[in-house]
Parts: C-alpha cells; sequence; structure tokens
DNA sequence: GCGCTTATTAATGCGGTCTTAACTCGCCTT
DNA sequence: AAGGCGAGTTAAGACCGCATTAATAAGCGC
C-alpha cells in the first residue's frame, strides 16, 4: 500500500515516514503542494496525510485539486482542533482529520482503519450474535459464558464467517480472505477446519444450525 | 528565567527558541552536549530542554552528569514514544517528556507548569489489577504485599501489558511500543522477556494464567 | 578497567496445528 | 439403479510456533 505525506515540517516528515514503512506502507514525502501534487501523479497512492497549513497552497487547496479526480481517502493533519476545521475539512472531502501533537501509533491506527474502510474490510470489533460472543482485540470467544479454546485457523474462521453472518462463502473465497491470497492449499482444508469448528460450537453433533453448509457453494454462518 | 535547549537540529533549536522567547524566557541554545554543558555552567538556567538523541554524548549523558551537582528542572525531547524510554528517561532524573512531533505550544506549556513546579504530576500512572501494583514513577513492582525485583526491560514490558489488561499485542507491536520505533532486534527476543517475568509473577511454573500465550498471537495479561 | 547485571541471539526440543489423503456417505442425475 | 459429485470424517505426517536454556554482547557501577 502506498501512501503519500506532506508537510513542510522534516522532522514529521521523517518521524511519520519511519513509522508507517515500519507498518509496511511504501511512503512518498512531500514538503510542499506543488511537489505534493506531483508525486501523486507519479506514483497514485492508495492514502494521502496532508498538513492543513503548507506555504504557499495550503493542504486544502491540494486536497480540492485532487479530489476533482479522485476518491482516495485522504487525513488531515492540523495544529487546530476547532470545529470549525473539522467542518470545513470534511466538507471539501477529508475523510479524517488527525490533531498535532498527535501520538505516531494513532496516526497509524488512523491509516489502517481508513484502508480497511476504504478497501471493504470493517475494523476489529467485537461480534455478538445470540450466544456467541467473538472479541478479536483479546482474541476470545465465548459461547453461553463458556470461554472457547480455538485454534488460530479455527478463531479466524469462525469471526469472519460470523462478521458475515447469513451470507454464503466458497472455500475458494474463504481460503482467500481467512487464510490469505498467498495461501496455497486445497480447498478442502476449509472443510477439515469447519468440522472441528462445528465440533466446538454445534450443540448437536451431525446436525449444524449455526455452520451451515450450502451444497454446491459453501459454508456461512447463521445467526 | 533562563532556560537552556540543547538539539541537534537547527528547525528545532529556531522554532523552540522563538516561541520561548515570546513567552518571556531568556533562552540559550546549544547543539551538542559539550557546548550544552558548558552552557549550563555558565548560565545555571532555571530549565533544561534536552535532544534524547545527539551526536556522541547522548541527552541521557547529559542529564545524568547535571544531575549529579543540581535538581535544575528537564524536559526530555525523544523521537521514541516508548514506555522503556519514558522509564529509564525519568529515571536518571528527568522530569517530563515530550515526544516528537510535538506542539509547540505544549512544549510551552510543560516549561510554564514544570517551572510553576509544585507537586509535578507525571502522565504516567499506577497500575493496579488484583494482588498486582505498578507504580512507574516509583519503579516499584509489588505482588501480594512482596517488592518484585524487575530489570528495566521486564518492568516495562509487564507495565505496558498491565496497562492494556486483556489485550493481545503481537511480539512485533511489543516490540514497537515497550521497546521503540527504532528498535530493530528479533521478536523472539519478546518471548525470553516474558519467560522470566512469568518466573517472577507467575505462581505455578508451566502453567501461566497472567502472562498469557495466545499462539499464533502474541501475549496478552489477564487480571 | 573489572565485575556484575541485563539484553539479545541462537539452538534445541516439544507440542500443537495445519494440511493432505483416503474412505465413507448421501444426494442428484441419467 | 448406478454412477458421479460434493461433503463429512478420520488419521498420519509435515510443519510451525513457543518455551527454555546457554552463550555472547552490551551496559553500568565501582
Amino acid at each position: 500500500m502506498k501512501v503519500l505525506l506532506v508537510d513542510d515540517e522534516p522532522t514529521i516528515l521523517e518521524t511519520v515516514e519511519t513509522k508507517l514503512r515500519k507498518e509496511g506502507y511504501s511512503v512518498f514525502t512531500a514538503a510542499t503542494a506543488e511537489e505534493g501534487m506531483r508525486l501523486y501523479k507519479q506514483t497514485k497512492p492508495d492514502l494521502l496525510i496532508l498538513d492543513v497549513m503548507l506555504p504557499q497552497r495550503s493542504g486544502y487547496d491540494l486536497c480540492r485539486a485532487i479530489r476533482k479526480d479522485s476518491k482516495v481517502p485522504i487525513i488531515f493533519l492540523t495544529a487546530r482542533a476547532s470545529e470549525d476545521d473539522r467542518v470545513s475539512g470534511l466538507d471539501i472531502g477529508a475523510d479524517d482529520y488527525v490533531v498535532k501533537p498527535f501520538n505516531l501509533s494513532e496516526l497509524a491506527a488512523r491509516v489502517k482503519a481508513l484502508l480497511r474502510r476504504t478497501t471493504g474490510e470493517t475494523p476489529l470489533q467485537i461480534v455478538e450474535t445470540g450466544n456467541l460472543k467473538i472479541d478479536p482485540v483479546r482474541h476470545e470467544a465465548v459461547l453461553d459464558g463458556a470461554n472457547l479454546t480455538l485454534s488460530p485457523k479455527e478463531f479466524a474462521l469462525l469471526y469472519f464467517l460470523a462478521r458475515h453472518a447469513g451470507q454464503v462463502f466458497s472455500r475458494d473465497t474463504l481460503l482467500d480472505r481467512v487464510w490469505g491470497q498467498d495461501a496455497f492449499v486445497s480447498s478442502r482444508t476449509v472443510d477439515v477446519h469447519v468440522h472441528w469448528l462445528r465440533e466446538r460450537i454445534e450443540p448437536t453433533p451431525g446436525k449444524p444450525i449455526r455452520l451451515v453448509t450450502v451444497r454446491g457453494v459453501g459454508y456461512k454462518f447463521v445467526a
């Protein structure tokens, strides 16, 4: 994922760049709106971080110019925290706001969240459906008040299916979304994991009511 | 009131000096620890602002040297925001910490507050959970009434995990948040420190109930 | 500079986890 | 009714991750 960072303070450029690189992003930096625009056209980043206060053309200007031909997510950095700023910033198309002085980790978290949001993924949050509760942050799944012991894959699979309860997923899709795009395993692997999950969360063996098979298609979680 | 500012970045020297002069302070600046020491002896400032990262002798060194003959208030500037830094910084006698990138007004406010200095309140707070109590300011951890002997890293790691009890952290995240953003050490290092911590705080060896492993993910502190 | 404490890395062993393959069952089609 | 296809189930082996220990390096106080 490519991130373009435009700020006129060298310290900020450097620290933010270092942080984001550590998080695995490709980072491009610019100190002025002009250079930012040039780099934007060159690199077509997945996300922009713009300082509101820039010499000559402001971050607002740059944002407006970019918004004319793209809906790329944009985070504003600003020293001012007034409601007024937030409003006008969001007006012209900013997706998020971070007020200086900011915490590096917080900024990184917002970048991550915004990218996830814009690429269709929802951020990590607790899923609760009926008597089942899954907390990805604590990495805990609770069924009828009892803690479930799940392996990493089982947990990931259950969390994904529960988060999209009702929706059917093919084995291939599940491999993509749960295992990852670079996993090259047989699709039958999914069956096995579903089987184990059923042993743990289904009340009556042989009669699944939560992890349901949709024959010829795949599996779905029923709430 | 005289303030001595030591930082090797010209931009910071200039902006901070300007700001503080506006606030009515007499400001002296130095780019190296040596020069800082010289100016300190010459001017006997009422407060010091030190960059942690300086060429040759670090800000820590300078702080330690100055602490030998004075209790002059000291503020550290650092690009690193790790718990460990905060802790070790306070250990050697810093009175406050400002993490780069920082807001000028915030720094000025801290200078003011520190100079006013009645009963300095630190951003570091005591964590108490069950029979464990951790006081970062005193740098003391007490378990069941008994004082724990912890190394700096052990203390920082325990403090961080306990402060975020329940939440799982990957090894990489822990390295980021506890070791610091510019620490390039193997993630296995975390295992070893967790191991030592367990030896000190877990009641039964081999069956951790507080520092729990989440297989495939990382570690978490359970209250 | 010397010795102690602390941090980090590397190596090893163990145990859990994942994956595959084989076999079975059931449903659908012809 | 038979064949084929999809899914359930199980066992076995490969693989991976973690705990643990020892050895080395680095920091710190004396």
